[in-house]
RNA sequence: GCGCCGGUAGCUCAAUUGGCAGAGCAUUUGACUCUUAAUCAACAGGUUCCGGGUUCAAGUCCCGGCCGGCGCACCA
């Protein structure tokens, strides 16, 4: 059995099928060169043998003949799945496949099982989860999706960059879950003997980054939410988030805008996409609506956060949404929304203006004292990110805090607890910033026209198998 | 967590009102000097997800469990 421990292997398949595109039918071009790659089809014809090899760039034939290759018995003899590194000389086939005609081979490594059924591929969702490294193999569309994610995150990279941001790392492990509303995953360590929290988001470090003289700072990474499983969520995943000082929301919302454009003008070569079969636009600038004025549409009455309370929960009890005893008009405000227009918000969209209640970390509106300065945007009737003028007043702060410490003991069990590590860094002083949080997993899925989050993560969290 | 749907050979899928569990591909063997999902022939391949139950008889019906898809809830 013929087995290496490495190749020197020269050319990728798909470079071979274009500089030897002019080849005509019959014609050997002279050249030798080296690929490697796995075994996709192979068809044997007496003392002739055609395989299809892919690599990392494209596939091309392999044309074995009993006269030219080596041990040619046991080249037609392969595998499908098995990886081989071939020496051969670049030719056409009389019937106009390019090919390398092999002179010498290695198989580099055996395939113990199949990759599915090489017409349908493999179906199985669990089976195309537990074992990506299949399921790339046999789904092109999971290798592609898998790719443009990849591309997704290098733009992101690429551009906040070029805009002057300062790529930071911040803790995962939280001594208390901060920075957002959402139930934490606990562990401990063992040294320390002390509880830890895997982040929620890195929010708070960052502006304390911002408070240490880092003007501009981002951190792509991995969040943890101990929270439901959907097509839309996974339990761990990755978002941007991204500080600037001296900006304020609107500044963030005209930098968000054009990061996702460009990354889908980097991506796809264009700001108007197709999603699940719909033309979908991410086209600057994006159309800014006030939460208010959305709510107030989706129920068919002006209603604001300064209706009262009792008017809102009715309207809510109309929808079927039971409003919880911790909600306020705020929170109110943002159900009648969520519950009436969210869903409708199909091109990319700035919804502008959330409550006080609901943004605890979000600088007061001026003219309005129960909203804020914060924007989210929409596409495809999902969020895709979160921005806004940051608080920088400790003392507002810590009673925003204080709030929210008074909604967890009504049992909000989403609510933030006071952090006093981040209140003593704003006593430092935090100049004006403005804050973005963008959901790359989301994006990824509008640039992949993917409907499910698992998709463009190439190992979503599964259960694990018991029995 | 709740609801609906699904799980049959390594992979993709069939199996009529409950009546002998099948095909294609892959694997194995053989034929074939220009194939393209090659073709042709043959062999082999099964705890029908698991555990109970009903029945003369269960892949099919009932109950429980496991895993998945979708929806709801939660959220990004």
């Amino acid at each position: 059995m013929t087995s290496s421990y490495q190749f020197d292997h020269n050319a990728f398949a798909a470079d071979l099928q274009s500089n030897y595109a002019a080849l005509s039918d019959g014609e050997e071009s002279g050249v030798q060169v080296r690929v490697a790659g796995r075994l996709m089809l192979l068809r044997r014809q007496g003392k002739l043998a055609f395989a299809t090899m892919r690599d990392s760039s494209g596939e091309v034939q392999l044309f074995a003949l009993s006269q030219v290759t080596e041990e040619f018995e046991a080249f037609s003899k392969l595998h499908l799945g098995d990886w081989v590194g071939v020496e051969g000389e670049v030719v056409r086939t009389k019937r106009g496949e390019l090919s390398v005609k092999v002179a010498t081979w290695v198989r580099l490594a055996e395939a113990l099982h199949n990759f599915g059924d090489k017409w349908a591929g493999i179906a199985d969702f669990d089976l195309r989860y537990r074992h990506r490294e299949a399921d790339l193999w046999a789904n092109d569309v999971s290798r592609r999706s898998l790719l443009r994610r990849s591309h997704v995150v290098r733009a992101v990279r690429e551009r906040c960059w070029a805009q002057g941001f300062v790529e930071v790392e911040t803790p995962i492990l939280n001594p208390i879950p901060t920075g957002a509303a959402a139930r934490p995953f606990k562990t401990h360590h063992n040294a320390l003997d002390a509880e830890f929290f895997l982040r929620i988001a890195p929010e708070l470090w960052l502006k304390r980054l911002v408070v240490g003289g880092f003007e501009r700072v981002f951190e792509i990474g991995r969040l943890f939410r101990n929270e439901g499983v959907s097509p839309r969520h996974n339990p761990e995943f990755t978002s941007l988030e991204l500080y600037a000082a001296y900006w304020n929301y609107e500044d963030m919302m005209t930098f968000t805008e054009e990061l996702v454009a460009g990354v889908a003008l980097d991506v796809l070569g264009t700001t108007e996409i197709e999603y699940q079969g719909r033309q979908l636009s991410l086209s600057t600038p994006w159309a800014r609506r006030s939460m208010t004025e959305l709510a107030s549409e989706g129920v068919g009455e002006e209603i604001s956060v300064h209706t009262p309370r009792e008017h809102l929960v009715k309207l809510l009890a109309d929808r079927d949404v039971v409003a919880h005893a911790s909600w306020g008009p705020g929170r109110c405000l943002e159900e009648l929304f969520g519950a009436t227009m969210e869903a409708t918000l199909w091109d990319a969209v700035f919804v502008t203006g959330h409550p006080v209640e609901i943004s605890p970390l979000a600088r007061r509106d001026p003219d309005d004292e129960l909203l804020t300065q914060r924007f989210e945007s929409y596409a495809a009737g999902r969020e895709l990110s979160n921005g806004f003028s940051e608080l920088i007043d400790p003392v507002e702060q810590r009673a925003r805090f204080e709030d929210q410490a008074r909604l967890a003991a009504a049992g909000d069990d989403e609510a933030m607890v006071i952090d006093e590590d981040y209140l003593r860094a704003l006593e430092w002083g935090l100049p004006p910033t403005a804050g973005l949080g963008v959901g790359l997993d989301r994006l990824a899925m509008l640039i992949a026209d993917e409907s499910n989050i698992r998709e463009v993560i190439a190992f979503p969290t599964l259960k694990p198998l018991r029995d």
